[in-house]
RNA sequence: GGGCGCGUAGCUCAGGUGGAUAGAGCAUCAGCCUUCUAAGCUGAGGGUCGUAGGUUCGAGUCCUACCGCGCCUACCA
């Protein structure tokens, strides 16, 4: 069963493993077995609300949430839509509304507010009871299946902040779309054959003069970190290339060699790509990012993916070959093709060159094959070898061009998401175009660009770097830096430096541990730090890379939400070190002992806060953006830290209120725990 | 020129399907550690939501125009 493949998103090893044994001996009040989300309790609520209205009312009912808490937990505006049909203030047309309806399951009360709001008070014993006994469902997934592309760096260079923001929003979505009960598949594309990876071979055999076997001696060195090397030397290609214009001829030499497979170049050239790649997944790895499948532009080159899609899309008449203009020679796309509005004006200068008059594809022909096959629409596969198996047991694959046993299936996905930076959003058009012309509508409206902005330099930072700014840059709020020039901050320089920070804090604060504990406790905040800080900001909000806000440990980070969890997991421990019993919540809290309870508004407000996880990361599926979820961790946490200030849960002397402190305690644990394990952060042992 | 995006507090940003008094964090100021409690909590100040029109009972949100900024608009990937 494919939910096999989802278990390891919803691994609770937190507060779950440290209660196991509280679980054999009490009746745990949650089962947390299975990794997919129950329906939200409260969006079914708001569906039920909606539907007694909807008996009365001509037209669809909305429900939204009052601004102000003391207004109940759900408004109904209807009154306001039909004030001017049926020419009645909206507030008797409420009133009226309110008295048709009557009661409905679960609400407490329905009240006419301001000039027509009706504001829903909900049954809050019946709510409480509801959460409690909330089960995890077996989910009832489909057997569609996602893709997700997502990291795609060059294999010539270590990975900088700007593949931090691809890789960590593309993972968190794929966490996302596992919680909602979806089968994915986390693609990361690897272009091993591109002009990127040319420059670096032509460096290290032209620059350099190094052989295969020297560049194998480097790669294997401990002491080296080749990844790094090779940035370096990829801006001293580029800077060459600068000075020296006829040395682009090394370049196309080089990069023919490489598509067709010819001597030592080749094989220098795989050597130095595949040892990237094996950086960049460790790199991914730190941050709890991994993937299933590692498709390559070599197998695409030699098992003729592109010979086959050129075919198709000939015989389909989706591009034309040029015969005159600036274009003559080459294979394109007509821009009305991928452009709205300028079929009039459409000249062939705008048109998309797909195969260069010298009869190579670029870049966008490989992609429209690639995003065939990903829709199992080109009648080809690739053959799979096991490229690594991650320490949890997990294993990526890689295409290769060997017929294989043991690999599960790739590809064939009914939607795909392609995690891609917003400056390709062109190129990301003529591929779609290209599936619309091939007559594949529906796919091309199952191709989605997952866009992101950048992430650019605070000028504060350029400056701290040594980076040298105009006058007129220093002004902008954010400068974009070049990778050709070894310009940037390196993946890995950045969460040293947080993990580093980090162990200073944890060795302040618990100068009693063993260093290996602080050392793995200081990594946790330090991945849970980075990977909030790349997930807060909206997916088109350019990110102004500033080394003082990404070391931030206080406010709205990832390190408040972990200080939150552990916080919820400290007073469960405590509990049972004062030595009183785990109560039995469900025969302790009835409906009436929780609706006595939730008289207290605090607690009622942080027991919605709490339930509405669920609603939260579906809301955030639906609109394709993981910061929601981000967001809703942090005011769950802020829910709790007001929680914990006002009540004493340990020490409280009422029964009744000390066990319902305590499982309300349990069930703000289950909730953080749940949105940080989609959030890809993890809860170090303490803080 | 065209396409996409952005403009909300001193700074960085949120603001589902138009709705009640526009919210957070940072920074500033004033308080709170014998506690399950300071990577935290409480409070204060801080806003012509770029500008001007329009639609609507109602606009930060939708429409139009304009201003400013960014990215894209390659026979590079």
């Amino acid at each position: 069963m494919f939910i096999v493949r989802q278990l390891p998103v919803f691994k609770f090893d937190g507060l779950i493993a440290f209660c196991s044994e509280i679980r054999e001996r009490y009746l745990w009040h949650t089962p947390i077995v299975a990794g997919i989300l129950k329906d939200s309790m409260f969006h079914l609520l708001e569906k039920r609300i909606a539907d007694a209205f909807a008996a009365h009312v001509p037209r669809p009912v909305q429900t939204e949430q009052p601004k102000q808490t003391s207004f109940g937990e759900i408004a109904v505006p209807a009154a306001f839509q039909l004030a001017r049909t049926l020419k009645k203030p909206p507030k008797v047309i409420a009133a009226e509304l309110a008295e048709a309806v009557g009661k409905i399951p679960g609400v407490a009360s329905l009240e006419i507010a301001g000039n027509g709001y009706i504001n829903v008070r909900l049954d809050r014993g019946a709510y409480a009871v509801a959460a409690l006994k909330q089960e995890a469902s077996a989910g009832s997934g489909t057997a569609d299946k996602v893709i997700v592309e997502h990291t795609n760096i060059n294999p010539n260079k270590a990975a900088h902040i700007g593949h931090l923001r691809n890789a960590v929003l593309g993972d968190t979505f794929v966490r996302m779309l596992r919680a909602t009960g979806q089968t994915v598949e986390a693609q990361n594309y690897i272009d091993n054959t591109g002009v990127q990876v040319a420059d670096v071979v032509v460096g290290f055999e032209h620059l350099e003069h190094k052989s295969a076997a020297q560049v194998h001696a480097l790669i294997a060195d401990p002491a080296v970190r080749f990844d790094y090397l090779c940035w370096d030397l990829y801006a001293r290609t580029s800077q060459y290339y600068a000075a020296h214009p006829e040395a682009i001829e090394w370049r196309k030499d080089t990069l023919h060699k490489i598509e067709h497979g010819e001597g030592e170049t080749a094989t220098l050239a795989h050597t130095v790509a595949d040892a990237i790649v094996r950086a960049h997944l460790t790199t991914m790895y730190r941050l709890n990012i991994e993937y299933d499948v590692l498709p390559r532009e070599s197998e695409i080159l030699h098992l003729q993916f592109w010979a086959t899609a050129f075919e198709q899309l000939k015989e389909r008449k989706a591009i034309y070959l040029e015969t005159e203009g600036k274009n003559k020679g080459c294979w394109v796309m007509p821009s009305s093709a991928f452009r709205q509005g300028v079929e009039d004006e459409a000249s062939a200068e705008d048109s998309k060159v797909i195969v260069r008059s010298n009869g190579t594809v670029t870049y966008v022909g490989k992609d429209i094959a690639y995003q065939l096959w990903k829709f199992g629409l080109l009648g080809k596969d690739f053959f799979y070898r096991l490229w690594h198996t991650y320490p949890d047991g997990h294993k990526v694959w890689a295409s290769t061009t060997e017929a294989q046993t043991g690999a599960p299936n790739f590809g064939g996905g009914t939607r795909v998401y392609n995690v891609i930076d917003s400056r390709q959003s062109y190129l990301q058009d003529v591929v779609v175009a290209g599936l619309n012309a091939l007559g594949y509508a529906a796919q091309a409206e199952a191709s989605i660009h997952f866009s992101y902005e950048m992430v650019a330099l605070s000028p504060r930072t350029c400056i701290e770097m040594g980076i040298e700014l105009s006058d007129e840059d220093k002004k902008r709020p954010y400068v974009e830096v070049s990778g050709r020039k070894g310009l940037g901050v390196k993946a890995d320089d950045l969460i040293d430096t947080l993990i580093a920070k980090a162990f200073d804090e944890v060795s302040s604060r618990n100068a009693e541990q063993s260093e290996a504990s602080r050392r793995a406790v200081a990594t946790r905040i330090a991945i849970g730090a980075l990977r909030y800080f790349m997930l807060k900001y909206t997916r088109n909000s350019v990110i102004a890379f500033d080394f003082g806000e990404a070391l931030a440990f206080t406010g709205e980070t990832g390190v408040y939400v972990q200080y939150a969890t552990i916080r919820t997991r400290k007073i469960v421990r405590k509990f049972l070190d004062s030595g009183q019993a785990m109560p039995d919540f469900a025969s302790v809290l009835t409906a009436e002992a929780m609706a006595r309870q939730l008289a207290d508004e605090t607690c009622w407000q942080c027991l919605l806060d709490a339930s509405k996880m669920e609603a939260a990361i579906e809301r955030a599926v639906a609109s394709g953006e993981p910061s929601h979820v981000a967001r809703y961790a942090f005011q769950l946490a802020q829910s709790f830290s007001g929680f914990y200030d006002k009540f004493q849960v340990v020490t409280e002397p009422d029964a009744e209120k000390r066990a319902f402190l305590l499982w309300l305690t349990t069930y703000f644990n289950q909730q953080l725990e749940r949105t940080l394990q989609v959030l890809g952060i993890e809860v170090p042992d303490y803080m």
